[in-house]
DNA sequence: CGATCGATTATGTCTATACATTATAGGCGG
DNA sequence: CCGCCTATAATGTATAGACATAATCGATCG
């Protein structure tokens, strides 16, 4: 009932936003038409609407007013799950198993970039869901960001997951596409050659310093990526 | 070089965070220290906390002080391009073929869920790059959401733009995965039977109604999607 | 010794006010 | 009629203070 006097005025107005009362382009009331409405002061009138504008809902313009926004390119929110965690979660067994691991130099000029003044602690790797082959792992670690990684075993704990809760990043590109599967990965993962494989290629930064990246092969028919927007 | 004051003392807290010179858990100065550091109101240190508190960066805990989150990321930015914007914004030529259009009752429960109570407008067509297939479109809209779509025209602009600018959603969820194309989809895309393809498929609500229901076929090797996370 | 309870300290909200900034509208001159 | 220019109306930033709220620490009492 008694949410902070800012929050109930912003919830409203998103509320009047959502619903289409208040149509995209609209001008809203100016501040001490809402400080009237509300018989609040500007300050707290004011925060309400930073709130809005900062969420995108709104759009302020001095000497003219606050705007509803025009609805332009919308971004959704992609869960970036812990694998395993999102395995567990569907109620299946996880596991993880390592296939190969080698320390080295980098190869190339992306790599070098990777790897900093460093080597690379590269790691192959199969996720299983309930025994089945769930994804095809193949990652490389910036040893320079994450040197107590040498030793981890990953036995018990997927790179991924240690990595989340050792190093974690602050910044990350991830690009998804389609891609069928070569012989050794159709292999691997159990499937024939050719089978479409969902293809996750994520490269992290912590604080403009290159950590990890990873690219993971999904049995197409086996994993969705879910992105939401909205009032969650 | 003015930037206001509160936002320098959050993007000063922002960097010592992300070079880890705060630490996670670590608990950041009290506000009347950061006041006398600033020499400034409380109001302004508060705005500054506030910011970065929204943006997850930090938690505050009345009476114990305010205190470096654990970075528990697990979610990313994930662009939901009109699909047109984005290929002319790679320097291609865009166009969309309607290939099928049809109004119809719903077929299954899923579909009268979508339907309302008004009938449902099937459209397919075809998003073409320099004039190459990019991606197949099977799009279903609720007519009783958007009763003016009936009479548009898809020949200049692609039902999901034309959507975006009428009838744009507050909410949407999207599922993402890859299929082998069968023959009829391969065929249209001048793709082998088989060909790894990237399936979105999208519902979107404005407030608690549906509004459409989208499955895009993407030429695997054509098309990436990307999502991103971190200071922009 | 342990549980409870109050004092203290931090954040959370809000007011009233002041001045800065900026885009617009409308007037004024050419 | 057009372009400049200024007054004005809106947001943006900041101050100083008041009271609310919540959690923790420590002291007191059973």
């Amino acid at each position: 009932m008694s949410a902070p006097l800012h929050e109930r005025i912003r919830a409203g107005i998103e509320a009047e936003i959502l619903s289409g009362t208040l149509a995209p382009g609209a001008r809203l009331p100016v501040e001490h038409e809402l400080m009237r409405l509300h018989s609040c002061s500007r300050m707290t009138v004011s925060k309400a609407l930073s709130a809005l504008a900062s969420a995108g809902l709104i759009e302020r313009r001095k000497r003219a007013g606050s705007f509803v926004a025009r609805p332009k390119v919308h971004a959704m929110v992609l869960d970036v799950p812990d694998l395993g965690a999102e395995v567990i979660g569907r109620g299946q067994a996880y596991a993880y198993r390592l296939l190969g691991r080698r320390m080295r130099a980098p190869r190339d000029e992306e790599e070098k970039l990777l790897a900093g003044k460093g080597r690379l602690l590269q790691l192959d790797g199969l996720h299983l869901a309930d025994g089945m082959p769930l994804a095809l792992e193949h990652r490389l670690v910036a040893l320079a960001a994450a040197p107590e990684m040498a030793e981890a075993d990953f036995s018990a704990e997927a790179p991924g997951s240690w990595l989340l809760h050792h190093v974690p990043w602050t910044e990350a590109e991830t690009r998804i596409s389609a891609v069928n599967a070569d012989d050794a990965s159709a292999d691997l993962l159990g499937l024939d050659p050719g089978a479409a494989l969902l293809s996750v290629e994520r490269r992290t930064w912590r604080g403009g310093e290159r950590i990890t990246s990873v690219r993971q092969l999904f049995v197409g028919s086996a994993y969705d990526l879910v992105a939401r927007f909205g009032p969650s």
